[in-house]
DNA sequence: TTGCTCCTCACGTCACGTGAGGTGGC
DNA sequence: TTGCTCCTCACGTCACGTGAGGTGGC
């Protein structure tokens, strides 16, 4: 069997190869295309760690799933990330103005009457995590969640 | 020469196919492909509109220079809209939020000094269309401005 | 009639995935 | 030694674009 370092999640390419039943010559290539950037032992024997491994995750789903090309893949993990920063400054941004708001929120002065309806009227606040986004994916849409 | 049907932007298949320098056997595959979904005459000819020829000039980028695939324009796509929706919530609630912090500027209540420095912290405000977005694109990154 | 339009079928090209073949380090 | 690793080269397959061929309406 092959070998692992498991010293906090890094795999060897027989290993990845084997788990997502992708042949290890497949993996060399997205690397060589820019998806994947394993570092390397002082051999020069690859290493992929946990987050490689979510990355491949969605490379396979997108590519094997879904049909797209490698270029495609490339554009879509950029706007993935993309979007990714816009919903945590939206989060951060909205969690501000309603932490200041809970500052005003037994007061009976008119500006802070003023405001909170915000948060009644803006289906906006800090999301968990296991969330729904909050913007809907297009009806017939091939992303469900990507 | 072919005739237009210049009522608001109505262009036959061949027009669009001399104006993008594309066979008109590709914009029938790219409305079979489900990319395009121009309306047609009784007579059953195509008629693309403005907004089929905007459409029309991303899917070629996409394929011509960036040589995405067909699946891989069709997420793109959905993305795009759904990052468009997610700045537009993200204006109107900043936009929201900025009037009615406007209502409290000249304020000297302790609420108002509290709210004001969202402002001056965050980077976020109601943007003109034309400015840029507020998520850079990553270093190296393709995506100039999808 | 002319020049467009519609459609289907088929071919060439290229990207992607996979395999072979030879190498080297633990 | 064994079983991994590295690499390059080459092949098969399929999506995409394009062309041919035959049709019909303004």
């Amino acid at each position: 069997m092959a070998r692992q370092h498991k010293t906090k999640g890094s795999y060897t390419i027989s290993v990845v190869a084997e788990r997502f039943d992708v042949h290890p010559q497949t993996l060399r290539m997205y690397e060589r295309e820019g998806l994947l950037q394993p570092s390397r032992t002082d051999g020069n024997t690859r290493l992929y760690t946990d987050e490689d491994i979510d990355r491949l995750d969605v490379i396979l789903s997108l590519t094997r799933d879904l049909g797209v090309n490698l270029a495609g893949v490339e554009i879509i993990l950029n706007m993935r990330s993309k979007m990714d920063a816009m919903q945590r400054q939206m989060r951060e941004f909205v969690s501000y103005v309603n932490s200041s708001m809970d500052l005003a929120e037994d007061s009976e002065d008119p500006i802070s009457n003023a405001l909170i309806p915000v948060r009644a009227r803006m289906p906006m606040r800090a999301r968990r995590e296991d969330e729904e986004s909050p913007v809907a994916a297009p009806p017939g849409s091939k992303i469900v969640d990507l």
